[in-house]
DNA sequence: TTTATAATTGTATACGAATGCAAGATAATT
DNA sequence: AATTATCTTGCATTCGTATACAATTATAAA
């Protein structure tokens, strides 16, 4: 009773119109199968009097493929995954593919029943960005022979494709350029500390500095999060002896970091203090902030990931592949640009 | 072959396991269909034990009902549509609907191909946010019985479920705000022109001036877009006699227009200009901007949205529903306080 | 214990489209 | 014109699950 208004033209219905086999008319929308022309024309004729297309979700059941991509993503306050999830799914439109959107709690406790339910639809591959999954799904996964890629966060799972920046030589390029913009006491606001996101910008970060002769003189923890980043900021600069400049895990917390110093504190960026972010969100731009940031290269990010996702789907067999991009620094407002006279600082230092 | 690594496993292989009909399996995992629980325990054991779970595209094939939701959207530079997108996910997730995700270019071009690629996946329900679509297109979703609800965007066509706030008097708040703390000469930074959106806002603004004894002295067009609002507040404010305040017609510009008039023409905000936006999306409500806006009530409108949504999938022939929520002026730093001594300056206004 | 009633189960079929196969129609070759 | 090779086409079956129907079993009533 509920499918009263609905009619559903099915290929029979064409079929039967144009005087011709269900069959045929499933070849005219397959393609690479040979028609006569005269059929061809005349089955699109119906067709498009009828409104018929075919129902993907039958086809799937028969091609074995479901034509979606499954994306799970939480934590979208971070500009960086719509962006993300935007050319992600315009790529794979491209391509003849669907999104199927799962949005996890930041945390990603219910990642497991999520992906479960993923499972259902017999997507016929899977981005997960930023969150962590069981390897007991992953298995199930690889089991299944669902492509997976993990999507600007590494695994320590092997087994998984993977697409990222290289956060290590991100983190150490922003070493080096605070190093010889002159800034001597660097502060670092960590993200969630499971993450090798995180991990690998931090250690890049360190043996940056170490090389340059520097150590982190002060720590904080912003977990990803706006308000906790300037929670983290107060904490960091509240206390006697600050760093002279602060590299900010991401670019979300790093807005909330310069509010913070200028805002509540009183202090003048990059006068007093420098700021270097990461990912280069489109609001990093803004004059407001005008942020020093590495820039994550979003594009080819994606690229890589569709072009992995493909070969996967043609090739089951492939063996799983993890892919690093280096981004540039870019630099903006919010560090000093480089002294000429940086040798009186360095002597000041001894 | 390239199904080679697939272990698909279906409810036959339960059955044959379990030593039941795979009609019995079905009926394990059909909600409301009469199982014995000996049965029913026996089948649960055997599908745990194989990883199995009901397709959900097969199931759709029989019960005409995918679970699927399709969610149509452009312009997610904007913080309000994943804001959005997300509370629309994590709700109808809730209710065991799932969304899939289609993205237009803003300026909404390829909407009826992306739509007619959404109906082959018979969605049971769509959202259309900030996008138009054709009568023709809109026509075939009734005629396919699939509810539609327009997502924060009215539209002519009245044969549509729409959720939006309540654009006019949103305007019409600003406008009286803007008048009590004393501003006179107002300015206006539109949107697209073609969205109903943008007129109610400012048609709203417009007729609350005119009741205040106001009208627009100045008026820009910035499509909704950060570059776009950027010349637009160059072009207001760079003539002689500019806009002592200014209602930009979302938040999203509105922080161009921030930008422009602090960064670029060195104004102050808001002792030489006040600027309002509207929808109230989390970065108004950071310190660089600390935004007067309207806000849109965002939860409520999500909620209505899927409960129209679920309301039209049981009752398909539900009346067409309109629903349009008032949301507050969330008066923050871009607009000054109310003036003690107001008389002064509506005396010189004479 | 017998009969009436309800609950459970299996059988067979349908959903809508794709495809292997064999038959029929065309075109190419001699 | 006869023969062979190439296209097209329809028939029948399949994908994985749900469901109407009939058959069976368990339960309640007599």
């Amino acid at each position: 009773m509920a499918q009263q208004g609905r009619t559903r033209v099915t290929s029979k219905d064409v079929a039967r119109l144009a005087g011709v086999s269900q069959s045929a008319v499933s070849r005219v929308f397959t393609a690479g199968r040979s028609v006569s022309p005269k059929t061809r024309e005349k089955v699109h004729a119906c067709a498009e009097q009828l409104g018929y297309r075919p129902n993907v979700l039958a086809r799937g059941l028969i091609t074995g493929q479901s034509r979606i991509i499954g994306v799970v993503a939480g934590y979208l306050e971070n500009q960086f995954y719509p962006e993300a999830i935007r050319k992600l799914t315009a790529s794979l439109q491209t391509k003849g593919y669907h999104t199927l959107i799962f949005i996890t709690d930041s945390k990603g406790e219910n990642m497991d029943d999520i992906l479960s339910e993923i499972l259902d639809y017999k997507v016929d591959g899977l981005v997960i960005a930023s969150v962590t999954m069981s390897s007991v799904l992953a298995r199930r996964c690889l089991q299944e022979g669902i492509p997976v890629v993990l999507f600007n966060r590494a695994q320590e799972d092997e087994s998984l494709n993977a697409v990222s920046s290289h956060n290590y030589h991100g983190g150490k390029k922003v070493a080096e350029h605070l190093s010889e913009i002159g800034c001597r006491r660097p502060g670092y606001i960590a993200g969630l500390e499971t993450t090798m996101t995180q991990r690998d910008r931090e250690m890049g970060f360190i043996n940056g500095l170490e090389s340059k002769g520097l150590a982190i003189t002060g720590r904080a923890i912003g977990n990803f999060d706006f308000a906790e980043a300037r929670l983290a900021a107060k904490t960091l600069f509240g206390r006697p002896d600050p760093p002279d400049c602060v590299f900010v895990a991401n670019d979300h917390m790093a807005f909330a970091v310069l509010d913070t110093l200028r805002h509540d504190l009183g202090l003048r960026v990059p006068e007093d203090v420098c700021v270097v972010g990461y990912d280069d969100v489109p609001i990093a731009a803004w004059p407001s902030y005008n942020l020093t940031t590495v820039r994550q290269p979003i594009n080819q990010m994606v690229e890589e990931t569709v072009s992995i996702l493909m070969q996967a789907i043609d090739h089951p067999t492939m063996e799983r592949r993890r892919i690093y991009l280096d981004g540039p620094l870019k630099i903006r407002a919010t560090t000093r640009p480089l002294p000429e006279k940086q040798t009186d600082r360095q002597t000041q230092r001894n």
